[in-house]
DNA sequence: CGTCGCTATATCGGCCCGATATGATGGACC
DNA sequence: GGTCCATCATATCGGGCCGATATAGCGACG
């Protein structure tokens, strides 16, 4: 799972542990703050199975730092100068993926394993790699695992006689699971319908101010599941 | 984690590791999916641990493994109650909470710790047996950390560039952390609010007759330990 | 008569996490 | 100017959870 998001992460630039920490922390935010204990350990265990390599480059530019051009520029330099190393604190290890982690990328993004919620966000989140007919695969085959651990659930929840707390907790956990089912549909419906911009698109998706999800109306509340 | 799943099934009944499990599946729901792999050993920790011990043959007072100190002795014990019990299955084992086991549960239920979604609707599906002071704690603890969290997300959010793909992951976790903290403040304004006031604090559970477990009706006084 | 399916317990390797140690650097405080 | 703290950065360790697998008893199906 954590090798998905490095080589994810490594496929558009090298970077090392601590700021592909940063950048799955920030960017992908809630869906995958990973620990350090579980990072470094699988780095060295990428590297040992040859998907990425070790560069010993100090030198390589900080990603998040935009040339302001000012004084912290020229400190830089003058640090530069002096200790012979550009921002670093420390040693760094900068990882690069290889061709053989490309690969390996490929398959675990498309891998037919099963996938929790963090797995398939992960896998999601990076689609932008995979074909188009496999990214509908991902998106129904999840929604169709959804649907039928719903389903199960929705068996037993009607003979179970369980107190307010737990009734609320199962019942809230169900409707979250509805509402990614909706998601997912969502989801499926706008991959079906080829809408001109994808593939590289980076340029494309920058400004979408027209927002599906920030102030939506009213959510069509429909079903009332509850038993 | 599953400590506190296991000694809250206890608490109400004895029972044998598949049947935890089951119960956990079937009323829990999409909570709690234990996996074996987890729960036997998990049952294990518990029983060196003091807080549960094991009570051989499942419905009747069997004496709990004669200490014989032989093999055969033991296997004849086995034999003889396949025996008596004709229908089908193995050997079971099923365990009983201990008052030790009783206060480790209380004090799992009441942790500071840390709670992720897991832990947090575990504790929360078990809050019966809290008093409501402690109800409203964990309500509110668990949404304060949600609201930072969310907080920090909407921060990086507005500046991170993502395609489409991740844009839709993260705006869908972080609406769902935000449907959350609803849920949380409507159960703790439902909790502030005394109405019925059914259980102050100790008519809370009702069980069906014939409980074995109760061994010792006579609760009096607030069997309440105190964190 | 084999084998499938269900109940039931148990172990193993692997992954992830939190806690902790270490080290280097720079800024804040006094 | 020295001390303390925050930040950057790598690494290890113990422990918990999971999926896969092994074992085992028994009923039912064909």
């Amino acid at each position: 799972m954590l090798d998905l998001a490095i080589l994810g992460l490594l496929e558009e630039q090298e970077l090392h542990g601590y700021e592909i920490r940063r950048q799955l922390r920030d960017s992908l935010g809630l869906l995958a703050n990973v620990s350090f204990g579980s990072l470094y350990p699988a780095l060295a265990r990428l590297e040992a199975a040859g998907d990425v390599e070790a560069v010993d480059g100090a030198d390589e530019v900080a990603p998040t730092a935009p040339p302001t051009g000012s004084l912290s520029g020229e400190r830089a330099v003058l640090r530069a100068r002096r200790h012979s190393r550009p921002r670093g604190r420390r040693s760094r290890k900068a990882y690069r993926i290889t061709g053989q982690g490309r690969r390996t990328f490929a398959r675990l993004l498309a891998g037919d394993g099963a996938d929790d919620a963090r797995s398939f966000g992960l896998r999601l989140a990076f689609a932008r790699h995979l074909p188009p007919p496999a990214r509908l695969a991902l998106l129904e085959r999840r929604r169709a695992q959804l649907v039928e651990r719903l389903a199960e659930v929705d068996g037993a929840r009607s003979e179970a006689t369980l107190d307010v707390y737990a009734r609320s907790v199962v019942e809230h956990t169900a409707e979250g699971v509805a509402r990614d089912i909706h998601w997912l549909e969502r989801l499926i419906e706008a991959e079906r319908k080829p809408d001109g911009q994808r593939a590289a698109g980076r340029a494309a998706s920058r400004r979408e101010s027209g927002g599906r999800v920030a102030g939506r109306p009213a959510m069509a509340g429909k079903g009332n599941e509850r038993n």
